[in-house]
Order: C-alpha cells, then sequence, then structure tokens
DNA sequence: GAGTGGTCTAGACCACATC
DNA sequence: ATGTGGTCTAGACCACTCT
C-alpha cells in the first residue's frame, strides 16, 4: 500500500537473508531509485525506516552501508514484536511462553488513570493484570488499562492471548505510537510473588501509553520485568 | 541552516512557553506552511520531529493536537541532553552535579571493545571510568572507550566536564546517532563501591554505540545507573 | 462534501567525502 | 572534480474524519 514502507521491507530482508553483508556499500540512491521505480524522496523514507532499525548507516558524501548485524539480536525485526509489547531481544522466539490472567475486571477510572488515557474520572476502564512465564520462570507481570469505550467487548479468551491481536486483526485498528517511560523501581509483595523477586530487590518498569491512528489513547500499561530478564534496544538519530 | 529544524524549534518553543497549550489545535499544515514561507513535505518533516518527542499527535482527518506536556518531564527539550548521555527526566536541571574521574588512560583495544568500535584489535583507545554525584548521591557509574584516531587529545580537563562538548564545540564534530541497549546486571565490588549498592543488588546498564556524521563510531560506553535513579524515556511511531 | 494529513513525483540546488 | 546524500519546492493525487 505505502510504497516506501514495501522498498524498506524489501531491502530489510535482503540484510537478512544476507543478499547485503555486513560492511558492505548499498547500490547508490539513483540505482536503488530505478530498480524499485521510485522517486529519491521516496527512495530517502524507506532507508530513513532502516537507519532507524539500525539496520543501516548513511554517510553523506560516500554511500550506504550495512551496519554490523547480530542475527540473534534482531528484535526489531520480528514481525510478532512490532510494538514492543512481546519478548524483546535475546528470548524471542526461543522459548515456550505461557500466559496467567491475575485480574481481568472492569472498574471506573481513578484519577491516575483518567489523566493518563485522557478520559473523564470515572469512566469504565478494563483492568488486567497478567503474569507471563517463559519455559515456567517469570518474566513480566503486566498491569493493563483501557477504556471500554476504545476497546470494545474484550473477552477473557483475548486476554489470554494476545490483546495486540485482538484490538489489529478483529477489531480492525490500527496502533500508532507508544510513549515509554523505563524506571527502576522496589518490589512490593505483588512483584515479588509473580516475579519472584526478594525483598528489597528492584524491578524494571515500563510504563506505556499507547495511540491508535485515529489518535486516540486505547492503553496504559505497567509492565514490570525482573532485572535479569529485561533487554530494551533503541537508536536514536539526531538531527 | 535547515529550514525544518528551525521550523520545529520555534515550534516547540510555542509549546514550551504555552503559546499553543494541552489538547489544543494547531493550525493546519496550510497555515503553517504560509506562516513559515515553506512547502508541505518541510512544514511535514518538522512536525515529524516534534511527534517523535510526544510534544504533538497527529491525525489524518482531524487535525494536529497538543499532546498532554508535563514540564516537570521535558527532557526531549532539554538541549543539554540533546544526545541522552546527562540526566534524565525528573533529576535534570535541579540538582548539583558532580563528576569524580576514577580512571583516564590509553589502552590497546581488546577484542570486545575493537568489535564494538569497528576498529582493528589493539588500536589504543581512551578508558575512561568517570563517577557521578547528584548532590552528592552516587547516580551513574560510566565506563567509555573511544578510539584515539577519532578523538584526538582528550584532556583530563575535558572528562571532568562534558567530553561531548570538547567532541562538539572544540573539535566540530557532529554526533550522529547512538546505539542503545538496556539491561539489568549483578553488580561487581565496582559498581557496589561507587553507586553504594549492597551485595547481590542489581544496577541498570545502558550500553551505547555512537556514531558521528561521518559514520564513524567514536564511542562505546556502558553507563551504570543505581536502580532508583535511573529514568529513560522513548517514543516509538509505528509506520 | 469539506477539512485535513499522507504519499509520491520531477527536478533544482546544497553539503560533504574522496580522489 | 566527481560521487553521493540531504533539503526544498510545486503540485498531483489519495485516505481518513467529521457532520
Amino acid at each position: 500500500m505505502v510504497k516506501y514502507i514495501d522498498i524498506a521491507d524489501d531491502i530489510r530482508e535482503k540484510i537478512i537473508e544476507q543478499t547485503y553483508t555486513y560492511g558492505q556499500k548499498l547500490p547508490y540512491e539513483y540505482v536503488l531509485c530505478v530498480t524499485y521505480h521510485c522517486n529519491k524522496e521516496t527512495m530517502k523514507k524507506a532507508l530513513d525506516i532502516l537507519v532507524k532499525e539500525g539496520l543501516i548507516v548513511r554517510r553523506r558524501g560516500a554511500g550506504t552501508f550495512v551496519k554490523d548485524y547480530d542475527p540473534s539480536n534482531d528484535d526489531v525485526l520480528k514481525k510478532g514484536d512490532r510494538y514492543g509489547v512481546g519478548l524483546t531481544g535475546k528470548y524471542q522466539g526461543f522459548y515456550r511462553i505461557r500466559s496467567e490472567v491475575v485480574e481481568f475486571s472492569v472498574i471506573p477510572s481513578d484519577l491516575e488513570i483518567s489523566k493518563k488515557l485522557q478520559i473523564e474520572e470515572g469512566s469504565f476502564v478494563y483492568h488486567v493484570i497478567r503474569a507471563r512465564y517463559l519455559e515456567e520462570i517469570p518474566y513480566v507481570l503486566e498491569i493493563i488499562y483501557m477504556p471500554i469505550s476504545v476497546i470494545a467487548n474484550l473477552r477473557l479468551e483475548n486476554v489470554s492471548n494476545s490483546i495486540y491481536a485482538y484490538i489489529e486483526d478483529e477489531l480492525g485498528l490500527k496502533i500508532q505510537s507508544s510513549h515509554k517511560t523505563i524506571t527502576g523501581e522496589l518490589s512490593t509483595p505483588l512483584e515479588q510473588q509473580y516475579l519472584e523477586l526478594s525483598e528489597k530487590e528492584p524491578f524494571f518498569q515500563v510504563e506505556k501509553v499507547s495511540y491508535l491512528s485515529s489518535g486516540v489513547i486505547f492503553e496504559y500499561s505497567l509492565n514490570r520485568y525482573h532485572y535479569n530478564q529485561f533487554e530494551e534496544n533503541t537508536v536514536t538519530v539526531h538531527y
């Protein structure tokens, strides 16, 4: 549908399957434009996606080069984790995952939650607590709030499997962006129980607010990770 | 110099000083284009910067809106922290910071460091260990490696103050991107000493590889934070 | 239907790297 | 000097939202 995304997908594929290998110079812009029948600006948009994913580096005056690419560390590349909600980095795709739904209810939002979700205080929201295990080792405790007005008819079945799949595939909604804050926090009995932490041990918390393409906030969540199970990769491109 | 950055800076300023306030609709694209004497694509580039910074949300068919903006949490906005190397989020700008240089030497790179910096094994690199304190409370322990071939004549004075200022202002080099990995690690005596951690307490590590605009890697660093002093903010825009 | 953003193009011109 | 990427423009056309 969108040309520059298709082009990026194609070139990413070539890097993964090592048609383009580490350190190699990519054909320069003009050649790529001819190959993909597109304009220079469109090509730049495509390549900028790969720059943000950390797969290539572009050097004005020199060329475009494939970056050091470690296939065991390819979380950006897994379609299943496009929103950074699944397993990240080193643990992805290799282990058996089990989810345990600790809580699934509808509650009126309190001040904090209504502020984060930008809804009226007291509006009803789904309240989900879910523990995830990796080969039976506790991995993450997820606390999720979603307005019932935005995500309709969420069922236990969806919560047990993938909430994101339900939102995208069944409701046909598109997810636009997520705003995350990662902090360290001291564990309380809740995390000690589900993450098998000792007293005084900290956990990683990822606080997240997620937007649909319509601009509506559909989720406020707190993902709490055992500190030795957590990994997050980011690329920052300065301007 | 670059028009879309200037425009983004100007609009960001207006959001910070609350000329545009929370929830408000910005003038639409055409009006902004006329105001700033620019083309639609240029305007989009400018606004996309603010989208990535989490300051605005754009909704096709509806308009562009100022997001919930908490002035106490404006780390994206501080010029001094453009590269995510200074203090982040809640602690920035309010406290007195002191740096203690624990180590400043030149060593031959070992296999791991040479791989990260993409230089030949054995090439000489600066080796810096720096402890930073916030109102005398240990905050972060920084372990930095930089090739002497890229960063020439680094002095203790630069290390005590800002290495980035030296690179940008004195050497006139431009920083292009940084690739970061956040993990939790168990502390060793080094971190226990400088971060005042107990045995068995973990620390939060940000491993970073940084590129110049020339595409050359100039830095491999490990920033080790006390877990209750750690905060990292990211905005992910899906496509 | 009117309002508003998103994508794409052709082509001009600029900035930086390498030789 | 030549190769290569980056920015900017004018204008066409498409996609989504609101009412």
